[in-house]
DNA sequence: CTCAAAATTTAGGCTAACCTAAATTCAATT
DNA sequence: AATTGAATTTAGGTTAGCCTAAATTTTGAG
C-alpha cells in the first residue's frame, strides 16, 4: 500500500489539499500557478493521478481536482512533516520565523517515520506549528482550525493570536516586528468603516498600528477575557 | 558558480570521492557497483561531468575518472553534510549508530548553508562523526585520516579505536553490541599466524573476543600508553 | 441565448537519468 | 604477438516531469 512517491507527486497532493481546504475542487490553473508550472504540466498530473491504483486524486474534466482518502492520507502525512519540522527548526535549531518555510518544503519529502518520530517526541508532540498552523495527528486526524478572522473583530475586544498566514517570509518579518505573533494579544482600538482597517493596540508594543483587512483576514484570533494581560 | 546540482550528480561525486581515496582513478564498473547503476549509466554520466563548464570530473576513456578540484569541493561539501548529520542524528535525536547511514544519505541533498552552519554550532563544529570519520572543516579542508588498522596490532598492545567502517548496519551492531565503539580500548591479546584472526579484550566486555581480519583491516585504532581505564 | 474570454486539455517535444544488448578496447597469458 | 575475458563504451530505448502552441470546453456578460 505505501508506495514509493516522488517529490513532485507529493507537492502536487499537499497543493490539491491546502487549495481544496475543505471540500471545494481545486482548479487546474490555481494548482499550476501554487507550483510553478505551466497548467499543461499540472492537467498531465493531476489525470495521471486519478488513474493510479487506488486513484490518488478524484479528478473529472473541466472540473478540477479533488482527493480521494488516500490521497490525503498522504497529503496530511506530508504536512505533519512540513509543520513538524518547521517548529523543530525554530525550537532546536533557532531559526527565525521566516526562515523555515523552504527548509521544510525540501526536508518535508526525505525524512523518515523515525525521523518524523523522534523531532515529534522532542518537542513533545506540538499541535500547532510557529505560525500557528495545526500539526495532524502521528494517526494523521487534522485537528480543527481554531479562531476568527481578526478582521471581524470589533472595537474593544481582546483577543489572543491563534495563527498568522504561513507563505510570506516578509510579511512574517513584519508581523513579528510587531509582535503579531501565535501566542501574543492584542486589543482592537477601532475600526475605519470604509477600507476596513483596524487600528489595534499588540501587547508589548509601544503604540498602536494600523493595518489593512487584506492582513486582518488572514491573522487568526480567539476572544480573551478582559483580565490584563 | 554555484551551480544547481542534481541529487544523482552530488552521489557520482561522493562516489567517485570515496572510491579514488588519494589519488587513484575510480573505474566505471566501481562506481557503477556503489550506486547501484549499470555500468553504462555510470560511463555516460562520468562523460557527462568532464563535459560541464567547469569540468567536474578528469575523465578519460578507459580510464576511469578523479575529481577536479571543483569536482572534490562539491565532494567534499557533500560529506561534511552527511557526517554533520550521522553526528546530530546520534547526538541530538538519539539515533543509534546503525540507523543513521540510510537518513544522512537523503538529507544531505536537501540542507541549506543556513542549516549546516546551525548543526555544527550546535554539535561544536565536531572533527568527526559518530564512525570516527573525519568530517570536513567549513572552508572544506579534509582533516588527515589518522589511525592505523588494528589488524596491525601485535599481542600485548593497547589500542584505541579511532574510526569503524560505517556502511553496513549489521557489522555496525556487531562491532558496538562488543563494545568496539570509537573512542574505547582494546588489548590485542594473541593474533593466530596463518588465518589472522586476532583475539582482544575489549574495555568494558566481560570475556575476550575473536575478530577476522576482514574487520580488523577496517578498524583504524591509534597505541595508547599502558595505564589502565 | 450567444459568444468572447478564461480555463482547461491535447498534441508534440525536450531533458535527465536510467536500462539492455551489442560493440569495442584493454590487459594479461600463453 | 595472438587471443580471450573483463572492463568499458555505444546504440537504441524507456519513464517522469516539464514545456509551448494549438485545440477545446466552460462561463458569464450582454
Amino acid at each position: 500500500m505505501r508506495r514509493e512517491l516522488t517529490q513532485p507527486v507529493e507537492d502536487y497532493l499537499k497543493a490539491i489539499y491546502e487549495l481544496s481546504g475543505g471540500e471545494r475542487r481545486a482548479g487546474t490553473n490555481e494548482i499550476a500557478e501554487r507550483l510553478g508550472v505551466s497548467p499543461a504540466s499540472a492537467s498531465e498530473m493531476v489525470k495521471k493521478l486519478s488513474e493510479t491504483h487506488p486513484p490518488l486524486v478524484d479528478y473529472q474534466k473541466h472540473r478540477g481536482a479533488a482527493l480521494t482518502p488516500e490521497g490525503e492520507l498522504v497529503a496530511l502525512e506530508i504536512l505533519r512533516h512540513h509543520r513538524l519540522i518547521e517548529t523543530f527548526l525554530t525550537q532546536v535549531l533557532g531559526y527565525t520565523w521566516d526562515e523555515v518555510h523552504p527548509e521544510a518544503d525540501r526536508l518535508e519529502h526525505v525524512i523518515s517515520e523515525e525521523f518524523e518520530e523522534r523531532i515529534a517526541r522532542l518537542l513533545g508532540d506540538p499541535q500547532s506549528d510557529p505560525h500557528g498552523d495545526p500539526i495532524p495527528t502521528r494517526e494523521l486526524d487534522m485537528p480543527p482550525a481554531a479562531g476568527l478572522p481578526l478582521k471581524e473583530m470589533h472595537p474593544g475586544e481582546r483577543v489572543v493570536i491563534e495563527r498568522v498566514p504561513s507563505g510570506d517570509p516578509a510579511l512574517l518579518r513584519y508581523l513579528s516586528e510587531n509582535g503579531l505573533t501565535p501566542g501574543n494579544r492584542l486589543e482592537v482600538l477601532e475600526v475605519s468603516p470604509f477600507d476596513e482597517n483596524l487600528i489595534i493596540q499588540v501587547d508589548g508594543q509601544p503604540g498602536p498600528l494600523t493595518i489593512g483587512p487584506k492582513v486582518t483576514q488572514r491573522i487568526l484570533v480567539e476572544r480573551v477575557k478582559l483580565n490584563a494581560a
